[in-house]
DNA sequence: CGCGCTGTTGAAACTTGTCAAAGTTTGTGG
DNA sequence: CCACAAACTTTGACAAGTTTCAACAGCGCG
C-alpha cells in the first residue's frame, strides 16, 4: 500500500495504460464516455497492482476497499469451509470486474488468487460509488455488470444442479473458448491456467473425473489434450454436449 | 396492465401499505430514510401486484420493467432448458426482491413463478435508477440488495458443488427457518409451499432423495415430516449437518 | 367420490467418488 | 543447466451415493 505513493511519478509515466487509452475499456467501462467523464473515472482508477502467481488479490473477511479489474493475468475466487474443503466460484480473465461480492458486507466473502502473474486497475468502491451518482452511463454499466454476475451464477447452478460431468465439462470448454476468442485469442486452441482439482472444484466434480472426461473426450476426437494446453478440434460436437437454454 | 389504471382509485384506498407504514420496509428499503426522501419512493412504487398461485410474474425473454418487492405469499424462480430440464434458483418471500437478474439485458432470464398466491410492490426499473441517482442511501442499499444476491448465489454454488444429499436438505431447511423466523415466524414449524420435485431441482437432488432424506431426518429424530409441514425437532443436530464456511 | 397430482418406498443400474499406484510436468537449488 | 523433489495428472479397481424405474399410498380438488 505504502509502495503506491512511494514511486507515484514512476507509476503515472507508465500508466500510458489510462482507462481512457485501455484496450480493455470497452469490456470494462460503458460504451460513449465523453473525454470529460472518461478523465473522471481515469482519475478514481488507481496505479496497477501487480501480483504473481499464488499471491492473494484479497482473503474472506477482509475488508472492502476496491473493485478489481483485470488487465492481464488470470485468477481464481474460491469459498473455504472449516474442514478445509473448497469451493472455485469462479475464474476471471482480463476485462473482467472482481469483488462484486464484497459490497454486501463490505467484507469480501471469498478468497480470490492469481493462478498467474497478474496485473489489476484499482477501483476504490466508495469512490466509484460517488462516480456512478455523476455520470448516468456509468451507473447503468455498473448496475449491468453486477446484474450479468448474477446471471453467470444462475448459469453456474444449472450446471452444478442439472447437468452431468460430460456436459459440464464441454460447457466449461466452450464458456472459456468463447472468452478467449472475444478477446482476441484463439478459440480453439488455449492454455489452462487452472489445475484439474480447481476445475474439478468449480465444476462440482473430483479432479479424477475431470481428468477422465478429458481423455474420454480426447478418444472421442472432440479434444487434444497436452496437459494443460487444449485443442478444441470439433467445435460443433463439443457445443452439441452442452444442453442449451430454452429461449 | 390496464387493470392498474382502471381501478387507481380503489387501489390508491388500500395502499395504506405505502412504503412508509409498510411493515416490511426495513427488509425492503434502507433504514433512516428522511420523510422526504421516503415519499419520493413511495411515489415511485407502483400499486401493488397481485398473482394467483401458479401464474407467472415474469417470463425469460420479456422486456424488464420493473423489479418486485415481495409483500406477501412465496414465488419460485427457474431457468428451463430445451430439452424440458428445469432449474430452480430461488425461492422468495416476503421482503424480497426479485427480478435483478434481469438488468444485465433488460431482459428476464429466468422466469418466476407464484407458489401459493401473492402480492407484490412493483418497482419501475428506470425510476429507481433515476432515484439512487438522488439519494445516496438508497444507492447504497440497492448495491447491497445486487451484491447480497451474488453471495446467496455463491452459497447455492457450495452446495451444489461439494455437499452431499444431506448436507444440502439440512442446509436448506436451516436456511428457510433463519429466513421465516427473521420475519416473525416459527423457526420451528412451517409449511413448505414448494414441492419435493421442485426442492429438489433447487438442490439438484431428484425428488425421491429429497424425499428419502426427509424421511431418514425423521427416523433420526430430527425433523417430523407431514407432507409440506415441517417441524424441526431437533435444531442443534440439523445445524450440526451444516458444512459452516471458514470464517 | 374418484381422478390426478404429490409423496413414499424398494430394487437395480449407473455415475461419480475414493483409494492407490505410477507417470509426467514444473520449479528450484545446487 | 541439470537433477531432484514436489506438485500435478492419468489410470485402474472398487465402493458409495444418487438416480432411475416401478409400484403404491395419500391428499386435495373438482
Amino acid at each position: 500500500m505504502p509502495r503506491r505513493h512511494s514511486s507515484r511519478r514512476i507509476d503515472l509515466a507508465q500508466i500510458k495504460t489510462a482507462c481512457s487509452t485501455c484496450s480493455l475499456h470497452e469490456l470494462c467501462l460503458p460504451a460513449g464516455l465523453d473525454a470529460r467523464d472518461m478523465e473522471r473515472v481515469d482519475g478514481v482508477v488507481k496505479l496497477r497492482r501487480r501480483i504473481k502467481r499464488g499471491e492473494y488479490l484479497y482473503r474472506t473477511g477482509t475488508k472492502l476497499d476496491a473493485l478489481f479489474a483485470v488487465r492481464s493475468g488470470f485468477l481464481k475466487s474460491c469459498v473455504v469451509y472449516e474442514d478445509g474443503r473448497e469451493q472455485v466460484t469462479g475464474f476471471h480473465m482480463m476485462g473482467e470486474v472482481v469483488g462484486l461480492d464484497a459490497i454486501s458486507q463490505e467484507r469480501h466473502t471469498c478468497d480470490t488468487i492469481a493462478l498467474e502473474d497478474s496485473e489489476l486497475c484499482e477501483i476504490p468502491y466508495a469512490r466509484l460509488e460517488d462516480l456512478t451518482r455523476d455520470i448516468p452511463s456509468l451507473q447503468r454499466h455498473f448496475h449491468r455488470m453486477m446484474s450479468r454476475e448474477i446471471v453467470r451464477d444462475q448459469g453456474v447452478m444449472l450446471l452444478l444442479g442439472s447437468m452431468r460431468a460430460e456436459e459440464r465439462l464441454a460447457t466449461f470448454l466452450t464458456n472459456l473458448s468463447q472468452r478467449f476468442a472475444s478477446r482476441g485469442y484463439s478459440a480453439q486452441e488455449f492454455h489452462l491456467r487452472m489445475t484439474r482439482e480447481e476445475i474439478g472444484s468449480y465444476l462440482g466434480l473430483t479432479l479424477e473425473t475431470v481428468s477422465r472426461v478429458f481423455s474420454r473426450f480426447q478418444e472421442d476426437g472432440l479434444i487434444e489434450v497436452h496437459s494443460k494446453h487444449i485443442r478444441i478440434t470439433d467445435v460443433a460436437r463439443l457445443r452439441g454436449l452442452v444442453a442449451q437454454q430454452a429461449p
